[in-house]
DNA sequence: CTTGCTGCAAAGGTTTTGCATTGTT
DNA sequence: AACAATGCAAAACCTTTGCAGCAAG
């Protein structure tokens, strides 16, 4: 039996900080473009590793959007809402016991693990530029 | 003023046909293998701009699993159920009256459009191929 | 020391785009 | 005849991977 011990390390630590500071949720690129502030030789690979051990560990949820994946440090269940103009994703906590009862009707399908609820639209600053304009 | 008309061509149709035809959600490059079998000489540039195309128009949604961009024809409001092991995308009809008051509590944060509920687990099929393993 | 982790560069995959040609209207 | 839509190939993305060197334990 091979045992993999993890190491902690300085790009590690600085990524999972920044995740828990933001409260949108950031693509790979925006994240190593944030941490690059803080780690300037930091590599894009190394964020891509860090990001998607994270989600493997559960210390980290993947959301997708248009073909990129979003990361999002909070495992709590809540709900996103998606700007469909600037790709923003916000998080919504609200109570949701109703969920519960949609999960025992979709049995049916399979073995349920968990579930997502997305609220598309416009944001608050993207209707201001609207009107702006 | 510039008016662009549409024109009616034998890829849109064939395309349009497949996607009404299915109830998984499949990825252009599936949509591409399938439409082949009708269209042997298409190409997957053109299944990629026409499915932008109905997306821009309302006649598709779009769906992100895993960094990549999956299909659905039916507009209407409607569940998702996601097998995290074979990455199909199951359509789920139930009633969501709940889901109407999280719309309004979550309207503080813009104008909201569309919802959509993710399920996510492990189907049928998949189950049954663990259990014989 | 050991070996997990990083940075770099290259490779792999999906999606988009430029352009000549085709096919609707 | 106009010009929107297509096919092809190249380009532009995002993400993963191999490998040598670095650094945490």
């Amino acid at each position: 039996m091979i045992i993999n011990k993890e190491r902690s390390t300085h790009q590690k630590k600085i990524i999972a900080d920044y995740l828990q500071s933001v409260d949108t949720h950031p693509t790979a690129k925006q994240v190593y473009k944030a941490v690059k502030k803080k780690l300037p030789y930091i590599s894009l690979a190394t964020v891509y590793r860090v990001l998607k051990n994270m989600s493997k560990k559960g210390d980290s949820l993947q959301l997708s959007y248009k073909g990129e994946i979003h990361f999002d440090a909070r495992t709590s269940n809540h709900l996103h809402f998606i700007c469909q103009q600037c790709g923003k994703i916000y998080d919504v906590f609200v109570s949701t016991p109703s969920l519960d009862k949609l999960e025992s009707k979709a049995q049916k399908f399979g073995k349920i693990n968990s579930y997502k609820v997305n609220l598309y639209g416009i944001c608050k600053k993207c209707l201001k530029k609207r009107r702006a304009h």
